[in-house]
DNA sequence: GCCGTTTTCGGCCCGACTGTTTTCAGTCG
């Protein structure tokens, strides 16, 4: 499956033709198509193979016959070529924050500096070479070294539980300044996206009350560089090396500064053609005609202004969500109320920290109707997981405990370890005596799509699998997980009776939004499950659920949405 | 280079902030 590596391929191009100063609307159609292919849940092989690249938006003629040409080399020619023309490390200075492609072209052509680490060399020694760029004062100077500095610490984009809660330990700072009325978070955490680059907050208040929040923003706690203080608009560096951006808005344009902030940036820029096709002009104060503002106070106005259905924060991300609310075709989303219980939750007597009774407490404390009690199996040794014999007696202890509790149903299931072939941890006869079996595999997680894909779907096809837990076993920001091909894993489970598990824990989100989307399509149920070691962790479902959400899935979508008759009915069958 | 409920050609989103090139280009979101 080669979509990233592509992905990569047009970047690199659209990088390559900004350095050399190229049509800024053929390099954006480069990032498009490069995006598109990366968002794409199927094998970019299997487009390709069934002559269907240009049905995907974005890809056209020429980027079309560049996926071929990629696919039958491992090459395109006119990267190659572009390649040719530029020092090989000079892109890598394009990821410096505030050096951008004409400031880059210009220190290479006037400096002959061509690499970062040269770049940084010039800058300590004071190279003359440097100084007489024009644009190249003491001020930026010393901007860059400090965006190269911050760029190194950085380890890269929070998981979105992390900027989740930094989000709301400011968000709380700024609300307590003088005149801040209305304080969200927005940006690609309010999106739900599974990483987040930075924090973006949004303040209501007047605009003679702005500038002084701004100050006070930028003198909070854990500021360790301010980047931009404006009337409006401020940006940090926190402490822990993570920026964050306030911008001040009054009430008029609140909700219109709000849909611009959320973005996506890509969605955006959809609202705004619409805008423009209407006689109108979108920007974060409001959407105008003429002088007139005719919406802009609250983001419904301003989707129903322009013909749509409102956009959750979740679908904007270009891809087809604008399209299908111009239509009124937006599915209905699921909500976190929606969720009636949790169906892979670990205890003590494997790898989790508390009782059986502690986590039935805990699930009946949220409103839950149900829990899932899914212990590791035998093969786990290091997650203490069970053998035959202790997997029995948990049984009978679950089944004890589930005698005593009322309106309440503890599930008895288990974890059984998927091996690299697709067999399983435990025979058919020990799965017989459980309610639910998730079935996840937790080692040789490096496999291709091909194998991947069998080693699931062999699974899936157990008579006593209902589940596949954290289908790809990717951690994000930690390993990549197996290679997977969504279509026909959804469809054998469509096939087969089996749910496949959104893992809610931010480590995971596993299915991930686009692979979410895709096996719905293909026909197959979700279950969004947290998987939770510790009482607490139940509270992940609100990340598996904002995961459902940008994957288009409704509450039907989602077994654990059903009334214990219905799951119990579902189980049977 | 892509795309079409006005178009197969001619468009293609909008504004804040910064540093410095004294009137604006570059970058970012």
């Amino acid at each position: 499956m080669k979509n990233t590596e592509l992905g990569q391929v047009f970047a690199s191009i659209a990088d390559l033709m900004e350095i050399l100063g190229a049509d800024p609307f053929r390099i954006n159609s480069y990032r498009k198509a490069g995006r598109a292919v990366v968002d794409l849940a199927e094998p970019i092989e299997d487009v390709t193979a069934a002559g269907e690249l240009q049905k995907i938006p974005g890809i056209g003629k020429s980027t079309g016959a560049k996926i071929d040409e990629y696919l039958k080399t491992g090459k395109v020619a006119a990267h190659q070529e572009l390649l040719g023309k530029v020092p090989p490390k000079l892109p890598e200075m394009l990821a410096v924050p505030g050096l951008g492609p004409k400031t880059v072209a210009k220190i290479w052509k006037e400096a002959k500096i061509t690499s970062l680490g040269e770049l940084e060399d010039a800058i300590e020694s004071g190279a003359a070479s440097l100084a007489e760029v024009p644009g190249f004062g003491p001020k930026r100077m010393r901007q860059i070294w400090e965006s190269i500095n911050f760029m190194k610490s950085v380890g890269g984009r929070m998981r979105l539980g992390e900027a989740r809660q930094l989000a709301d330990e400011l968000t709380a700072f700024v609300s307590k300044i003088p005149g801040a009325k209305k304080v969200a978070a927005a940006g690609s955490l309010r999106r739900g996206k599974e990483t987040i680059g930075d924090i973006d907050l949004l303040c209501q208040a007047t605009k003679a009350a702005a500038p002084k929040i701004i100050e006070r923003f930028t003198k909070s706690p854990g500021v360790q560089r301010v980047l931009a203080a404006g009337g409006t608009k401020g940006s940090v560096v926190l402490d822990r090396e993570v920026q964050a951006d306030l911008r001040v808005v009054p009430a008029a344009s609140y909700g219109a500064a709000l849909a611009y902030f959320t973005g996506s940036k890509e969605h955006n820029v959809r609202l705004r053609e619409l805008a423009v096709k209407a006689g109108m002009k979108l920007n974060e104060y409001g959407l105008f005609k003429g002088d007139r503002r005719v919406a802009g106070k609250d983001e419904p106005g301003i989707y129903k202004a322009l013909g749509l259905q409102f956009v959750p924060p979740e679908l904007r991300e270009d891809r087809g969500e604008v399209q299908a609310a111009r239509a009124g075709k937006l599915p209905d989303l699921l909500e976190l109320e929606d969720i009636r219980g949790d169906l892979h939750v670990h205890t003590d007597w494997s790898d989790g920290v508390e009782t059986i009774e502690a986590m039935a407490a805990a699930a009946q404390k949220r409103g839950y109707a149900y829990l899932a009690i899914c212990d590791h199996s035998k093969s786990q040794i290091q997650a203490n997981g069970l053998d035959e014999k202790r997997l029995a007696e948990q049984v009978q202890a679950i089944r004890k405990l589930a005698k005593t509790l009322k309106g309440f149903t503890l599930l008895a299931g288990v974890e059984v370890d998927v091996f690299k072939d697709g067999r399983l941890d435990f025979e058919a006869d020990v799965l017989a005596e459980l309610d639910f079996v998730v079935a996840s595999a937790h080692t040789a997680l490096s496999l291709g799509a091909k194998e991947a894909t069998r080693r699931l779907i062999r699974a899936i096809e157990h008579p006593r699998v209902r589940c596949i837990g954290h289908p790809s076993g990717r951690i994000i920001n930690g390993r990549p997980g197996m290679e997977l091909d969504i279509e026909p894993v959804a469809r054998a489970a469509a096939a087969n009776g089996v749910a496949l598990e959104i893992n809610s824990h931010y480590y995971r989100l596993d299915l991930r939004d686009v692979h979410v989307r895709a096996a719905i399509e293909a026909g197959a149920r979700i279950v969004i499950n947290t998987d939770a070691h510790r009482a607490e962790e139940l509270g992940m479902m609100r990340f598996g659920v904002l995961t459902a959400r940008r994957g288009w899935a409704t509450a039907a979508d989602v077994i654990n949405t059903c009334s214990v008759g219905a799951l119990r009915k579902w189980l049977a069958a």
